[in-house]
DNA sequence: AACTTGAGCAACCGCTGGGAG
DNA sequence: ACTCCCAGCGGTTGCTCAAGT
C-alpha cells in the first residue's frame, strides 16, 4: 500500500466517521418514512441498529424503531380515543401503573407513546384545574363520583366510537363490599357536582377526567367494584 | 395583524434488562 | 462471573398549531 492508497484510505475512514456522527434529528421527512418502510417491509422488524446501517438513513437504530412502532406500523391506529378506550386505560393504569407499553397491549392499534401523551396532558390538565394533587382525595373523588358516571352515561347512550369494547374479564372480582357503601357514594355525587365542573368536559367530546401518575388508591376495590356495577350490571 | 399562551404530539434521552460472547 | 451490545421502556423536551388577547 503507497502513501497515496494509505492517504486515500485515512480521508475514506474519517469521512466515514464523519458520516457516522453525522446523525439526522428532528422530524421524519416522506424520503425517510419510505426508506423506513420499504426495508422493514423487506427484512420485518427487529435489529433496528442493522435498519440504520444499512437502509441508507441518517438515523440511530432507536429512531427507526420508534418512528416504525409509533407512525408506520400498518396496524397503528390514529385519532381520538374513543370513551371506552378511556375507561380501559383508566382500569389498565390502575392496576399496572405507569407501564404505557403494557396498558398499549390491551388496546389493539394505540402505541405506548400515545396512551402516556394522552393520559400526561389529561392528568396534569385537571389537576391543576381542581388545584390538587393528583393523588389527593379531592381528586380521586371528582374522578370517581363526576367524571366515571358521566362517562359511562355516555358510553351506554351509544355515543361512544364502539370499536373497543371494555373486556368485563379485565376487571378484577370484587366481594366483600356492601350496597350501602354505594348509596353513600352516590349521595356524595351531588356534592361533588360542584368540583365535576371545574373537569370542563366539554359535553359535544370525549372530555377526560385526567388520573394520577399513581393511581392504585384512585382504584381500589371500591372503585373497580362501583365501575363494575356501573358498567355491567345489565349483563350479570 | 401581531403577539402570547397552552395543548397536543412526535421524537429524543437516559436507564434497564436480557442475551451473547 | 463479567463485559458488551442491543432492544425496549418511561420520562422529558421541543415543535406546531390553534385560541385568546
Amino acid at each position: 500500500m503507497d502513501v497515496y492508497e494509505t492517504g486515500f484510505n485515512f480521508m475514506s475512514e474519517t469521512l466515514q466517521n464523519e458520516q457516522e456522527t453525522d446523525i439526522r434529528k428532528g422530524q421524519w421527512t416522506e424520503e425517510e418514512d419510505s426508506l423506513l418502510q420499504a426495508y422493514v417491509t423487506l427484512h420485518g422488524e427487529g435489529h433496528w441498529n442493522s435498519v440504520a446501517r444499512f437502509s441508507g438513513l441518517k438515523r440511530t437504530g432507536k429512531s427507526c424503531r420508534l418512528r416504525w412502532l409509533n407512525y408506520l406500523r400498518p396496524e397503528t391506529r390514529r385519532g381520538n380515543i374513543s370513551l371506552e378506550e378511556q375507561l380501559l386505560i383508566l382500569e389498565l393504569h390502575s392496576r399496572l401503573g405507569n407501564r404505557w407499553s403494557k396498558i398499549a397491549q390491551h388496546l389493539p392499534g394505540r402505541t405506548d407513546n400515545e396512551i402516556k401523551n394522552y393520559w400526561r396532558t389529561r392528568v396534569q390538565k385537571q389537576a391543576k384545574m381542581l388545584e390538587c394533587d393528583v393523588n389527593s382525595q379531592k381528586f380521586r373523588d371528582a374522578m370517581r363520583y363526576d367524571y366515571i358516571p358521566r362517562l359511562l352515561e355516555k358510553i351506554r347512550a351509544g355515543n361512544a366510537n364502539d370499536s373497543v369494547r371494555v373486556d368485563p374479564s379485565l376487571l378484577p372480582e370484587i366481594s366483600g363490599i356492601s350496597s350501602d357503601s354505594l348509596e353513600t357514594q352516590a349521595s356524595s355525587v351531588s356534592n361533588l357536582r360542584n368540583i365535576g365542573g371545574a373537569w370542563g368536559i366539554d359535553e359535544q367530546s370525549n372530555g377526560w377526567f385526567g388520573g394520577g401518575d399513581s393511581m392504585e388508591s384512585v382504584w381500589n376495590e371500591e372503585n373497580i367494584w362501583f365501575l363494575r356495577q356501573q358498567l355491567y350490571d345489565d349483563d350479570v
